[in-house]
DNA sequence: AACAGCTGGGTAATCCATTACCCGCCCGCT
DNA sequence: AGCGGGCGGGTAATGGATTACCCAGCTGTT
């Protein structure tokens, strides 16, 4: 592997030019220039990573911590991330924390080491230890859930509001036994979602019961169980408010195992709009949050950051949107 | 920043001997070793990933390079190669190619300078140039795809059998006039799986018709116009073989706004087992792949490789398996 | 008692790119 | 002609962890 000084005497300058000039350096010669690029280009050089960032104190590379890599929610942020960071030169490294604190810790300490530029990560829960970032003054940026007693930039879904929403679309449509299956405690888009459906049973004067509701990993499998339990009450549930889409197909699962057809019988609405949520049979009522916006504006907040902006915290909140399909008409 | 040095005159010892209790080196006094741990916890010492790269040259990294994160099969092949690589302490930095050459050569030279370990990827097409790879040494493994020209280790499936044995299974089902929906040209999987659809209609004496094949992009957008143009025809197919779960979607999509049932009227196999395709009515007969196996073989190999193993390059195939639900029976 | 051998630990070289600092040269002005 | 200023480019310091090499001191053997 070549190294600078080899460029350097190919070239015929010192390691200084070589330097200069491959990085588009105040005022080099343009022949200089040429000479070295074109002795850089024989010898395949690549400039050797760590001994730059080692001197630069900091790697051009944003970290991306995301609680399911195989949540399309959360991969769809990534390509806003991604698109707006490569715009400036930046690369994304994505680390997949699976709701899992040990891991997200671990990966923060990984960035720390490794003099990333920037964090952006989805906070699995309420042990998140950025003060580590905050001490080191590494810039970072939370999505789709606010950083337990923290202040950092957060960029939010108002998803209390969209389950509020999701919920009163299913009363005005004549549902009255409504259940929602919500994510872990402590989890703040699990949490928010609960807090807006029972918003919405209580504008309507309408009881609300811990009978209805259950809590689980934001997987299929544990929607799953928790649909079932919930349809073999006494008194199950005419309609469902299901916190993400992998939940979706859980308790989608559970109906057709009960023989029950979504919309007539139980109204569901689900997060997330899946691709394949128009596919299913009836079509799927879904809130559709603005991923791939998160991710842009996410990425933005976090260059601004980078390049020393000191502008106080921001929240940004975005807005999701109910799309009504047949799974919620009777 | 606390760097090694204050470690070592807090602890009242050499920066050589703080590097080595931490790393847990050969032999040093125990006493010292947590005089050194003490002092490292309240300097909340992070070692400096960048100088450490620079003097070990290497970074205990593997990157993995993908053709879509947006693609379950893909990302289910990272969680196998995070599995694997976690438990022997390397990290895992996931890039995302998007199926572009140019964006796949980007990340090579960025793991090149970066120095990382090792590289994983399914390569996007004919001109990715791994050449710098193992010119510099670096271990890499190619998955799903093979490297053209280029031998190295590989994991694939063996999907052109898959796709001969779905194709078999229409044929054995009564269809008669069987399409194929399949990726781009160039693309290893997409022609294998072309190929096999074709092995099984010659092997059956069905004659096989260029007006039943349509190639675009791994997409749901691709496959739905080139469903609506395959159904569209005076003589559209009565069953199809889809290349993956992205581009089911947008079959399906075709199917339904034609008013047309799959199975009964249109039969269809799709690669990629999708949580969601047994709750489309009705539900789906796929191909599965093992693509978290493929995830954690592959990073078994690359360690190996790492670990300065000089074997002959092997070829690693997984079967695929039929999974036969509604979608093809009539 | 004297010496070989081993062990724990310190000193300083090393990895490589970047950049502060400095020098020499040329231009232009007086 | 002499001097100041500006510019191109070289020398060497710098960043921080690892590790080759060496030394001091202790053990055990004869």
């Amino acid at each position: 592997m070549a190294t600078i000084s080899e460029v350097a005497a190919l070239a015929g300058v010192s390691t200084a030019t070589v330097s200069r000039a491959l990085n588009g350096k105040s005022t080099v010669d343009p022949d200089l220039v040429v000479r070295v690029r074109r002795a850089a280009e024989e010898l395949g050089y690549q400039p050797n990573g760590p001994a730059r960032n080692l001197r630069r104190q900091e790697a051009a590379v944003v970290a991306l911590i995301i609680s399911d890599v195989e949540n399309p929610f959360f991969t769809a942020i990534a390509r806003g991330v991604e698109d707006v960071a490569h715009e400036v030169g930046y690369s994304v490294v994505l680390c997949n924390s699976d709701e899992n604190a040990d891991k997200e810790n671990r990966y923060i300490d990984v960035a720390i080491q490794e003099r990333v530029a920037g964090v952006i990560l989805s906070p699995s829960g309420t042990t998140t230890s950025v003060e580590k970032l905050s001490k080191r003054g590494t810039a970072f940026v939370a999505v789709d859930r606010p950083l337990p007693g923290q202040s950092s930039d957060v960029v939010l879904v108002d998803t209390r509001l969209a389950a509020r929403e999701a919920t009163a679309h299913l009363i005005d449509q004549g549902y009255q036994r409504i259940g929602c299956i919500t994510g872990p405690a402590g989890v703040r888009t699990a949490d928010d979602r609960l807090a807006g459906y029972r918003d919405a049973l209580k504008a309507r004067r309408l009881r609300s019961t811990t009978k209805l509701v259950r809590r689980t990993e934001y997987k299929a499998a544990g929607a799953h169980r928790a649909a079932q339990e919930l349809l073999d009450q006494p008194e199950p549930p005419d309609a469902l408010l299901v916190a993400n889409s992998a939940m979706a197909v859980g308790v989608l699962q559970a109906l057709q195992e009960h023989g029950i057809r979504a919309g007539k019988q139980v109204g569901i609405v689900a997060f997330d709009d899946a691709p394949w949520a128009e596919l299913v049979d009836p079509p799927l009522t879904v809130v559709a949050q603005p991923a791939y916006e998160i991710g842009t504006v996410a990425a933005r907040l976090l260059l601004a950051r980078i390049g020393g902006n000191t502008r106080a915290t921001t929240t940004t909140t975005l807005a999701a949107r109910l799309i009504e399909r047949g799974s919620s008409r009777r």
